[in-house]
DNA sequence: CTGAAAGCGCTTACAG
DNA sequence: CTGAAAGCGCTTACAG
């Protein structure tokens, strides 16, 4: 049996609740003897708090919950985008003494299960739909701290951390009407009235507005952001577009499966197609060419959602709107001027 | 205030003790009519049972801990391979009514902080070294249940799943002796006595050992398993090893940045040097040439880590030994046979 | 089939 | 600065 606090107590001659307070760092209610000759022993017997006990009597469990979307039955699908940001919030949440419980949400009434069975105090809510989180009510999340990433719901109940996806839709429809290009072929989910992917084309087509240029709608391609469909996305545009000269793509993978399908259809790029991506994952460098894409700041998007949840559940303040993070425009192989029709 | 189970109890007009049995499924200890009032109670309050108070009486938590080494103070670098072993982990945990709690291990010592605390009733170490892992006492862990991924250590505290890291290297020198290569380059970072990188390595050397060849110890190159490394040491390769004619790397990353250097010093893949990676990553299909590389089924190796979990902690018997799963060559375009000597 | 009672290991006013 | 006592929300023998 592990020592509990009641042994560590009668061994230091003293209270229960003197340890308690030794424990948890409250340095006004211990004389420093007290409190020295108590460290002692706990750490002579290497006793380690009852999270359980305390997060029952306290009221607060010191766990953040990672929310993703499972829609698969056997397997979280972990993108990279999404890995890259499971690492950087688990350490930052440790350092203030948080623990992360990693849960796949199946169906929306599994959030109130997982936020209320462990008593979470916070979560982060990581790939979620608008309208799923537009759907939370306070009866579902009581007051438990929350921050969406990469949502556009303005449910209150939910503060938000995000980049500028409609600076990232303009930057790359921007840089490739400057390369000339008027063709431009839109490739990605289909997508509702808010959401990142919305807001990505409405950069899109905010650039075309920008220079005066006409976009024709027909251009705008529907495409999963996996590789294979990607590859399809490029036989059909080859097949069915032939006037595209170049192509914005929502994500790296989508890109890069784009990328195939143009080739197997016989079309160079980026002699005969221009294409840029959207995340700067790994393989946008691995590719040949390189994938021209627009990169976003996952550490400190990161940072910004651990931050905004401690500062919640510090009682400060909490920001008026939504956080943005700035996006940026990598300039790699896939991009050149249009190619004057013969 | 969320309703608790005494609510319950009052509501049903039974007692505490037979609204927990309902819901812990005691078929036994309850009649068909009051299970059915309870449960249509429950149901209407949206009734949560508290996990903590739970795992505090039952002296069970189940929690599942996935224990992932933290070099990095920041961030937990989840590798692509990682990544891929957690979404099916949490959805198979999940479906037997288990959490996972998600913990970066700096020092030694917080492994047995993460175990204690959260009173965990089982943990995957994912990523660590035998030597950690042979350090274990039954006083760090109690009886917790053990899984170890892509362990060699035979200590009895952890059981084992890996996939067969001997059979893969010599999978990959095989096919490169097979091709009349023997001047074939072991790329991949420092090891000891034990562990997967050793594993590949007695492999491969089994390999010439198969077909009589000798194996020159000069053609033992270094490098970590990132693609920078890589890059390095196909510089490095080009430059003062130039009779190698193939190579066979631990990592698919470490492969593709091989093959960046080789290309920077002018050499051609697989026309001067092939080139054999591990894991079958994305990357190693989005590279050109694609990747030919041994290939490991993560799926079933997190299917096996948690069927040992459950099975220990069901009491099942445990395995004899560590359970190895099988790998297998996945030719792609980085190898072909040796140039004759002009 | 059902209930009363003790207990899991902590924290939190409150009193001194 | 320290302690006695109640309580957090469950489970678990035990008795009936």
């Amino acid at each position: 049996m592990p020592p509990t606090l009641k042994d560590i107590a009668s061994e230091a001659g003293v209270s229960p609740a003197t340890v308690s307070n030794v424990i948890n760092g409250v340095q006004a209610r211990v004389s420093t003897d007290t409190r020295d000759r108590i460290l002692r022993i706990v750490e002579r017997h290497g006793y380690v708090p009852s999270a359980s006990a305390r997060s029952l009597a306290a009221r607060s469990s010191r766990i953040v919950g990672l929310l993703v979307p499972a829609a698969d039955k056997d397997s979280l699908t972990l993108s990279p985008h999404t890995a890259g940001v499971v690492g950087t919030l688990e350490r930052a949440l440790r350092r203030h003494d948080y623990h992360l419980m990693l849960r796949g949400i199946a169906r929306p009434a599994e959030v109130t299960e997982a936020l209320r069975s462990w008593n979470l105090d916070g979560a982060v809510l990581l790939g979620f739909h608008d309208a799923d989180i537009d759907r939370l009510r306070r009866r579902h999340v009581g007051d438990v701290a929350l921050v969406a990433m990469d949502a556009y719901s303005d449910n209150p109940l939910a503060l938000a951390v995000r980049s500028d996806d409609h600076a990232g839709g303009r930057l790359a429809a921007r840089r490739l009407l400057d390369l000339g290009h008027r063709r431009i072929a839109f490739a990605g989910p289909a997508f509702s009235a808010t959401g990142v992917v919305r807001q990505r084309y409405e950069g899109f087509r905010q650039a075309f507005a920008d220079v005066g240029a006409v976009w024709d709608e027909r251009l705008h391609c529907v495409a999963d952001t996996t590789r294979t469909a990607g590859r399809d996305a490029g036989l059909r545009i080859a097949a069915s577009l032939p006037e595209v000269t170049a192509i914005v793509a929502t994500a790296d993978a989508l890109a890069v499966g784009i990328m195939e399908g143009l080739a197997a259809a016989g079309k160079t790029v980026p002699g005969d197609v221009s294409i840029v991506g959207y995340d700067d994952a790994d393989i946008a460098s691995f590719v040949t060419p390189k994938l021209t894409t627009v990169a976003q700041d996952l550490r400190a998007k990161s940072a910004v959602a651990v931050r905004l949840l401690l500062d919640r559940l510090a009682g400060r303040p909490r920001p008026e709107t939504a956080v943005t993070l700035e996006v940026a425009l990598i300039e790699r192989g896939t991009t050149a001027p249009v190619r004057r029709a013969a």
